[in-house]
DNA sequence: ATGAAAGCGCTAACAC
DNA sequence: GTGTTAGCGCTTTCAT
């Protein structure tokens, strides 16, 4: 039913070859003349080009995969803008495929699916890979990397912000705001969450507070997170929040509020992402603000074996949710 | 390279075909023992079967491409749920296609790809098709269904919510609270403005109240917009505002509180959307709440012929952001 | 500048 | 049950 380069051959009166070195833009390997005709016909035809057929027979594709894992929270779409913006600059397609959130099932599916497919290469967005998604990646010898998750292994690619100094910045901010019990919400058990931990923990201890593992409140980056874990923290006396995303911070505040606790007079916050959330936030929150769209450029910088910045800096963006306490 | 089944007859000894057909699971054309032995050595190879070259000859895919306008708000998340939900169920993949901001160009190459990869459908969400993309859709026999977008056209497919009902109903809410200045901001010139628009409009008309052109304040649906509109409408003496999304309802919330404006207590603001932004925003957001899941589910019910419902229902949601105008 | 022919990796009759 | 064979729509030598 859809025409094939058969059937303009046919019209035309020359061979598929020929109708394919047009279609194909093998420049000086027809005639002007030639190339018109052929142009025609195609468009009279409304002949599309199959582009299945095309990639099996030169064995390669022009396209990329971007896998995402659907966090709980709002950061990809500036990484998305940069992988898009950068790919088309180099000439690539992209495609996306969900994996939904932390599902191990989905998420090894939409590997296989790319895989099938012969993309000439995946990006694992959020992605905390089993060995088995590992291994399946790593025999496929398709190029891949890991998109804002840092899996600490020099052999396999990766872009993301730096969480431990993303967590360190933000601690040490509120340490030199005099803030002397400080909490961590939200931050989940994997790769993300432990850098981030870590680089908290090194912040008390470069400034001789001793912590306490109740200040420490996992969570899954969502708004829910935040809102929930704001009792604890007023239990414990908490002064300044370190919290894991702008959602999570966006909770908090708002659990502060219903209880009649002032922000940032009573509870203090930095959240770490900062997007648009903490603009529209009442008041705007303080945020360790990660570079997405670099993120995203940097990626597939990676993926074509451009050298690329493995860890793209953060920068601290003060707004109205942490005060100063008196000491 | 790669492995192919050309491989796998190879080194067990059987036919292509015979090795075709365990792979493809189908069931009774062989022997278990076959099976086991063909199962066995493509593992040992790691065989990835090339859906490329299957599509090619089965001449048809189970892919649904999903072409989403990057719009400056946040609704798109719970469409695709419930897209890759209702695909997930009936045994389709989906790809998503990034088309931008209103950019016809990158819109109109994204159609292009996925009629390229004969997808068995495509969704269109946000998008605004000028005739060149209508036609390339319609005469390509690939099933295709708008998403979030009322052409108001029969013959083409479209799921979204009733734009016209939403307006109204957040009109008519403003105005049983005793608004009787009441602005609409953030709406586009495109389909879905005009009819938002006209909800509007007949709501005031239906009260009898004669509106104003300038209390129609056109935008992009962005915080931006919203933000932007606040000068105006103190200007007008507005008191009530149906704003076109959450972020353009946070945007005015946001500009309303940097100049000391009560919102509710002088501004009062319905937001059409519902989304999680509505409950960050302080005070929370009433809205008139979308059905975003429930849009997505049955536009790939749409598009595989199912009957589906063409207007999605919204519901209004109370929050905190109106106050009662005493009259 | 153009055509003939050989595949790319797979499926699907059609034999046996 | 399994093998043989003919393509799917396209690109690419190799001739001419």
């Amino acid at each position: 039913m859809k025409p094939t380069i058969k059937d303009i051959a046919a019209k035309t009166g020359f061979s598929i070859a020929t109708v394919s070195r047009v279609l194909a833009k093998k420049q000086g390997t027809y005639s002007d003349k030639t190339q018109e005709r052929i142009l025609k016909v195609a468009k009279d035809l409304s002949y599309r080009k199959n582009t299945l057929a095309m990639e099996l027979v030169k064995k390669k594709t022009d396209v990329i995969a971007v896998i995402v894992n659907v966090t709980p929270t709002n950061f990809s779409n500036g990484i998305i803008d940069g992988i898009q913006q950068r790919a088309t600059e180099i000439g690539l397609q992209v495609i996306i495929l969900y994996a939904g959130n932390r599902n191990t099932e989905l998420q090894h599916q939409a590997i296989v699916t790319a895989l099938e497919r012969t993309v000439s290469g995946i990006l694992l967005m959020a992605i905390e890979p089993d060995k088995a998604d590992l291994q399946l990646l790593t025999e496929s010898k398709t190029s891949f990397c890991f998109v804002s998750i840092n899996l600490a292994d020099e052999r396999v690619k990766s872009v993301s912000s730096d969480n431990y100094q993303a967590a360190y910045l933000a601690t040490e901010y509120l340490i030199s705001h005099g803030h002397r019990t400080i909490g961590l919400a939200g931050i989940d058990h994997y790769h993300t969450g432990s850098q981030r931990l870590a680089g908290y923990q090194a912040a008390l201890k470069d400034y001789s507070i001793h912590g306490q593992a109740e200040w420490v409140q996992p969570g899954d980056y969502s708004y829910q997170a935040g809102y929930n874990v704001f009792n604890a923290y007023q239990e414990l006396g908490i002064t300044g929040v370190v919290a894991a995303s702008d959602m999570t911070a966006a909770g908090l505040q708002k659990a502060a509020q219903e209880s009649n606790v002032k922000l940032p007079g009573a509870l203090s916050v930095v959240s770490i992402d900062g997007t648009l959330i903490c603009d529209i936030a009442t008041p705007a929150l303080t945020s360790v603000t990660q570079n997405f769209v670099q993120i995203g450029i940097e990626s597939v910088n990676c993926l074509v074996g451009k050298s690329a910045t493995r860890l793209v800096p953060v920068t601290l963006v003060e707004r109205e949710s942490v005060a100063t306490i008196k000491v």
